[in-house]
DNA sequence: CCCCCAATGATTATGATAATCAATTCCTTG
DNA sequence: CAAGGAATTGATTATCATAATCATTGGGGG
C-alpha cells in the first residue's frame, strides 16, 4: 500500500515546465519529456531506466535509451524524482508530491516496502550537529526477508505451529 | 577519529583461514589472501578495490586485480568485510571486530564520518515487527556537507561572524 | 516562413566488476 | 619425497549500465 501523497501547487507536468525555462540557459519542454513526466507520475513505484523504457514502449509511447536517461537525470535534478540505491542498478521514485519516507527490500523476491520513521530525521538530525555537518539528504535500506518469503521459506512442521 | 573497536576471539587471518577450510568444499588460504587480510585489517579505512590494489602494490605486496575482487567478495562472505554504498562504486570497510555504525558522506570532499545512533536500530525492530519482515542489515548514509567544506564555502561576511 | 539552437537517437565509449582458461601452486597420498 | 589432482592465479576477454558523440531533426522566436 502506498503513502499518503502530499498537497502540492502545480502538476509535475507544470513544475518541470518551469524548472526546464526558468534560469539562463533556455532548455526545451519537449513532447517526449511531457509523455515521461505524465507516465511516471501515473502511478507510484520504484522503477529503473530499463524497465520504464520497456513499460513506455508497451504504452505506444516512443522513447530512446539516450533521451530517457537524459530526461530522468533532468528529473532528478528538478526535484521530481529522487535516486535510490537498491544494488548494482539505479531506481528511481517520486519525490515530488510524496512523503519523506524509507525502504525495506527483500533479498529473495526483490519487493520493496515503504515506512516512515520520524526518529530517523532525528537520528539525522543528532549525527549532523555533533559533527558540524550540513545535511541535504539520505539513504536508508534495509535489506532482509519479506512475510511472503518467510512464509515460503519454512519448513512444514514449523508452518504446523502457527 | 575511528570507533572502539569490539572485542573477538580470533585474529581476521585466523577467522578467514577458518571460513575457507570449515565446510564442505575445502578452500585454500594462500599469501596473497593472507596478504590481503593483514594489510586489510592493519588500519580502519573506507576503500574500494582500486584503492586496495595501488595501496597494496605501492607497499610491494603482490596482488592481480581479478585475485582481490575475489578476495573481497570471499572476505565479505566470511564475515570480516560489510559493502558500503557510497556511491557508484562499492566501498569496503571492517565489520569483524568493528562496532556497527552509520555513515555521514561529504558531497563537496568526499570525505565520510562515522556515527553511531540506538535509535536507527529501534526503527529498524519497528518497521521490521510492522512489516512482517526478517531484517539481515541496513545501508544507512547520510549526504551533506562537512563542517571543513561549509567554512570554506562561506562567505567572508559570514565567517567574521563567528 | 526562416533560422538557429536544443533535442533526439543510433552508435560508440567508459568504467567497474565478473567470467575464462591456461599456467601455476600447493595439499594429499602412497 | 615424488606424483597426482584440485584449487588459485592472472592476463585477457566479456558484460552491463550509463555516459558521450555527432549527424540529423524539429520547434519556437523573430
Ligand atoms: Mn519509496
Ligand atoms: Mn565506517
Ligand atoms: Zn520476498
Ligand atoms: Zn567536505
Amino acid at each position: 500500500m502506498n503513502l499518503q501523497s502530499v498537497a502540492v501547487s502545480q502538476s509535475p507536468e507544470d513544475k518541470f515546465r518551469e524548472y526546464l525555462t526558468t534560469g539562463n540557459k533556455p532548455q526545451r519542454f519537449t513532447g517526449q519529456q511531457r509523455d515521461m513526466v505524465r507516465f511516471i507520475f501515473s502511478h507510484h513505484d520504484h522503477f529503473d531506466a530499463e524497465a520504464l523504457i520497456s513499460e513506455m514502449q508497451a504504452a505506444n509511447l516512443k522513447i530512446s535509451r539516450a533521451t530517457a536517461y537524459r530526461t530522468l537525470n533532468k528529473l532528478v535534478d528538478a526535484g521530481l524524482l529522487r535516486r535510490l540505491e537498491l544494488g548494482p542498478r539505479t531506481f528511481y521514485e517520486h519525490d515530488y508530491g510524496y512523503p519523506q519516507h524509507d525502504h525495506l527490500q527483500c533479498t529473495k523476491c526483490g519487493k520493496v516496502i515503504e515506512f516512515q520513521n520520524p526518529s530517523i530525521e532525528e537520528a539525522i538530525r543528532q549525527a549532523s550537529l555533533a559533527n558540524g555537518f550540513q545535511s541535504e539528504g539520505h539513504s536508508f535500506v534495509v535489506r532482509g526477508v519479506c512475510k511472503e518469503c518467510n512464509i515460503a521459506l519454512m519448513p512444514k512442521r514449523q508452518l504446523d505451529l502457527i
